[in-house]
DNA sequence: TGCGTCACG
DNA sequence: GACGTACGTGACGCAA
């Protein structure tokens, strides 16, 4: 702890000194960043970029700010010569290990300012000036360090900000400047609001407290009261040690018996002076800002009156050159020059790599890439990591690389590498710090892997994501190789040509220094050269606003959920594959028997031949390929003719089904590290928005047919835990509901109706009561049937009935729900003449076979359009909870986690006594998930339920 | 590798 | 009235 100041030092020996003018050669402004966006925030009006309606009232006060700041301080004779603006960051600090209720009721900040968080710091960057954090510490404490530190070289401090927190620090060569005031505060004004010297502020803060912050203090303390005990006995110390001499009872005894709560307070009031400086006072030079940089931001947050201002120099300054309006040169994929895998360098000793960190934290912007011995993030070990710190400049940093086993004949070459503890130790800062954001291409994967290395990357753009929000439904992948490819004309080194392909495919461990070091810090060049490249669109198309709150956040939550898995039961899995096997044995002879002859009941080509050419039997349909089907539904209206070799096989294909796909494999899947199967997400995936599980997929386990269910039964929780199922009730017929404004739906759903049994209702005229089941199944069907884009083939197709009657059904909901119709006009003629359709969110899907030469691929084209805004926003609307559920948890002092998502699904594992608590947490926090942003006129409903398995909480 | 099939929402 | 169909996924086994 660092007293207060006082005498001033003198100024070090080794200070520079610039002889060209008299005073301090340093003359420090520090902004009090986070101070300034809540009150910019709650000052001024709820202000909202046109283009899309992202919340930017706080930006822009901050901004005015700031460019008010900037002109003013040119203006003056004693200009500053460095300038930071400081902000708190969003973990706990040292302050919560002393005191868990510090600051402890704050409510979390407004839904509205969250997003403005890291664009203040965006515009801080673009104005030119540092931008300081540090995790684990408050503003306020970065700001002491560097007061303290410059004061004691003998400069000059100023502190831009009204905290009175922050007026401990006042002393002859510091100062406080209260903007929205236009107040200096120096010691006199100290001594008013305090009645105090600056450097007892802190002892009256002690006693008095601060129910804000949540610093308990003295009871019945206030500030008169203390500073006049202060004045009397001299200082806090004093104070408590001759507390026994207080005249007044009450307060006499107040101080005994707080005594220890007094010095907790004061620990908590004192700014820490010894907080380390997130960056060398030399790199806090007061610099112009880069005009099209600055320009180019202003620009992207419409906020056209600052920007014509910045551009005339208002106020005297030296105004940037460009003029706002005129928009910057969008960055080609030329302009950084051709892609040089000879020229990155593998960075092999100690000295080699701070040189590059340091290089990382000038740039501001890098991408990285890791490289591991493993495809699964769950299980890959670390062979090295590549950073990327300009266009062009890159490196490898390995550090598990070895020889292949076997004896080498030739002299092995030299391996020698930073050991595996000195890289991370020396990344961890960087990759963590607030003020250095990396870039990634499926940062998903990086994130999964550095959390087990214990490296919380953070912040993270992800260029697959960036990606996918401009150009869902354009491509068939995101991947880096394709995006290469599309945008800089380069073609990567393909993984195959460094690991080798097949059986011989080695371990990246076992690749070479040089190859790996071209390999691996071409990625992370390419990475950084489509940052550049595509970043500045989402905001010239509108779709910042969905990177930033429906993808940027999610590869954190999803790596999260992948690391946790879910517990399979293996036996349970053993017992069904051995009792389905028995079983298809027994309906493989009978197969043969009816056939006559034993075949393949895998295959359906020999089905067909059995079925078709020997048995005599008709074929329905054929297959896209001219084959004789065999599908499920051709057997099925088999069997129901009468034969009885279709109804067997369809038996076998069931069980063949199960063992081949869960039953044996999720067995498989089950990690030996952790004894649970890790699912793998991917996002940037489907054309809607939605995800998807792979390897093993976890979001297609049976759940329809009672011997399905008993894989799903081998989902288990821990022992202690249950598992608990939360998921939407219809959530895209409500969607459908809302964006078609269909108004009896929206009713139906408003007054909790049975939705299919109100559709027949209206359609066909019957009341809900006594409702035949068959006609709610018919109704039901066509519900399904519009949120695909209906037809009345499929419709036929679905309900086994003559193709006419279908038509006339759909006829007849056209005729009662006309705002369907309308709704489905609309869209297609949207999709048409845009070639892309948008959720309620703003997401964007491409349809380009709309614009298809063949009829059919059109009409696919129509249907795909009417189903995307629905399913899409189905889809924003539960990342929007994912995204949400880790702090809401956390919140509410849960231990449970999240595990899995099955697109209307959350899926969740808690302490059995947690499982009411969760259900109401998960409900509020998913029924909800639309809100701010979306006002739904339909309700969400969330059904959730536990239990010790899968199948029993679904 | 492409196809048919089928598990899910 | 054509077109051949429900929308979105991933995994398996067969056949080439």
């Amino acid at each position: 702890m660092t007293d207060t100041p006082s005498a001033a030092a003198p100024p070090l020996p080794d200070l520079p000194r610039d002889n060209t003018q008299d005073g301090p050669a340093v003359r420090l402004y520090l902004v009090d960043g986070s101070g300034f966006i809540f009150r910019a925030f709650h000052a001024l009006p709820p202000l909202t970029r046109k283009s899309d309606g992202l919340p930017i009232g706080a930006v822009s006060g901050f901004c005015n700010m700031l460019w008010k700041l900037l002109v003013d301080m040119k203006a003056q004779t004693d200009a500053p010569t460095h300038l930071a603006v400081v902000f708190d960051h969003s973990e706990k600090t040292f302050r919560n290990k002393l005191y868990d209720k510090y600051k402890a009721h704050r409510p979390p900040p407004p839904e509205d300012l969250i997003p403005q968080f890291p664009l203040v710091r965006e515009a801080t960057l673009a104005f030119g000036v540092p931008s300081l954090e540090l995790p684990g510490y408050e503003a306020d404490d970065i700001i002491a360090a560097y007061a303290c530190k410059v004061r004691d070289m003998g400069g000059e401090v100023r502190i831009v900000s009204s905290d009175k927190d922050l007026m401990q620090l006042v002393g002859d060569r510091v100062s406080m400047l209260d903007t929205m005031k236009n107040l200096l505060i120096g010691p006199e004004q100290v001594m008013e609001k305090f009645g105090v010297a600056p450097n007892r502020v802190v002892d009256v803060q002690s006693l008095c407290g601060d129910s804000v912050d949540n610093v308990p203090g003295a009871p019945g303390i206030g500030i008169k009261t203390a500073a006049l005990l202060i004045n009397e006995y001299g200082d806090l110390d004093t104070l408590l040690a001759r507390a026994g001499e207080i005249k007044q009872d009450k307060r006499r005894q107040t101080l005994i018996d707080f005594a220890d709560q007094i010095r907790l307070s004061r620990q908590l009031v004192q700014l820490d002076c010894d907080t380390p400086l997130p960056s060398p006072i030399d790199d806090l030079k007061v610099a112009d800002p880069t005009a099209e940089v600055l320009a180019a931001f202003l620009e992207e947050m419409g906020l056209h009156t600052l920007g014509r201002r910045v551009a005339s120099g208002g106020g005297g300054t030296r105004a940037p050159a460009a003029p706002a309006t005129a928009a910057p040169r969008p960055v080609t994929a030329t302009d950084h020059g051709p892609v040089d895998v000879t020229k990155y360098v593998c960075v092999r000793d100690i000295e080699t790599l701070d040189a590059w960190i340091a290089k990382a934290h000038r740039a501001g912007v890098i991408a990285f890439d890791t490289e591991t011995d493993s495809l699964s993030s769950a299980n890959a070990g670390l062979c090295g990591v590549s950073l990327a710190v300009a266009p062009g400049e890159a490196c490898y940093i390995p550090v598990g690389h070895e020889h292949e086993g076997g004896l080498a004949f030739d002299a092995p070459a030299d391996l020698t590498q930073i050991t595996h503890n000195e890289v991370i130790a020396r990344l961890k800062p960087l990759l963590e710090d607030p003020s250095v954001l990396k870039v990634a291409q499926n940062a998903k994967y990086d994130i999964a892997v550095l959390s087990r290395q214990g490296i919380n990357v953070s912040p993270i753009e992800d260029t697959m994501l960036i990606s996918y929000v401009l150009e869902a439904g354009l491509h068939k992948s995101h991947g880096m190789d394709e995006l290469s490819k599309r945008w800089l004309g380069h073609e990567p080194i393909p993984f195959k040509q460094v690991a080798g392909t097949g059986k011989a495919q080695k371990s990246f461990k076992h690749v070479p220094l040089e190859p790996a070091t071209c390999y691996a810090a071409e990625d992370a060049d390419v990475t950084l050269r489509l940052y550049l490249l595509l970043r500045p669109r989402l905001n010239t198309e509108g779709l910042l606003t969905v990177y930033e709150t429906l993808e940027r956040p999610m590869p954190a939550v999803l790596a999260q959920m992948e690391i946790e898995g879910i517990r399979i039961d293996p036996d349970q899995l053993a017992r069904l594959s051995h009792d389905f096997s028995v079983r298809m044995t027994e309906l493989e002879a009978q197969a043969y028997e009816l056939a006559g002859r034993p075949f393949n009941l895998g295959s359906p080509k020999q089905i067909g031949e059995v079925l078709y050419q020997e048995m005599g039997l008709a074929s329905k349909k054929t297959t896209a390929t001219g084959a004789q089907g065999t599908d499920a539904s051709i057997l099925e209206d088999l069997a129901a003719a009468g034969h009885e070799l279709p109804r067997v096989l369809l038996d076998w294909r069931q069980l063949s089904k199960l063992k081949g796909t869960y039953t044996d494999n999720l067995a498989a899947a089950i990690s030996p590290r952790t004894n649970r199967v890790h699912t793998s997400y991917a996002l940037g995936a489907t054309t809607t928005g939605r995800l998807s599980s792979s390897d093993p997929n976890l979001q297609n386990i049976p759940v329809r047919t009672e011997e399905g269910r008993k894989i799903r039964k081998a989902f288990i929780a821990e022992p202690g835990h249950v598992l608990i199922s939360a998921d939407y009730s219809q959530i895209e017929l409500r969607l459908l509901a809302h964006v078609g404004d269909i108004p009896q739906l929206k009713k139906a759903f408003l007054e909790g109706q049975d939705i299919h049994a109100a559709t027949a209702s209206e359609m066909f005229g019957v009341p809900i009561e006594g409702m035949p089941a068959e006609t709610r199944r018919r109704a039901k069907a066509i519900n399904f049937g519009i949120v695909y884009g209906i037809s009345a083939f499929g419709l036929a197709n679905q309900l086994s009935i003559p193709q006419d009657e279908a038509g006339a059904y759909i006829k007849t909901y056209f005729e009662r729900f006309p705002g369907i119709r309308t709704y489905m006009d609309r869209t297609k003629q949207g999709a048409r003449a845009q070639g892309f359709v948008t959720t309620i969110f703003g997401r964007k899907v491409n349809i380009p076979a709309v614009y298809s030469k063949s009829q059919a691929e059109r009409a696919f084209g129509d249907r795909a359009a009417i189903n995307a805004p629905l399913q899409g926003a189905a889809a924003d609307i539960i990342r929007r909870a994912m995204i949400r559920m880790p702090a809401a948890l956390k919140e509410s002092g849960l231990k449970a986690r999240m595990l899995l998502q099955v697109h209307d699904e959350l899926v969740f594992e808690a302490p059995e006594a947690e499982a009411d608590a969760l259900i109401n947490v998960a409900k509020r926090v998913m029924e909800h998930a639309a809100e701010p942003v979306v006002a739904l006129s339909v309700p969400l409903v969330v059904d959730a339920r536990a239990a010790k398995n899968w199948d029993d909480a679904h």
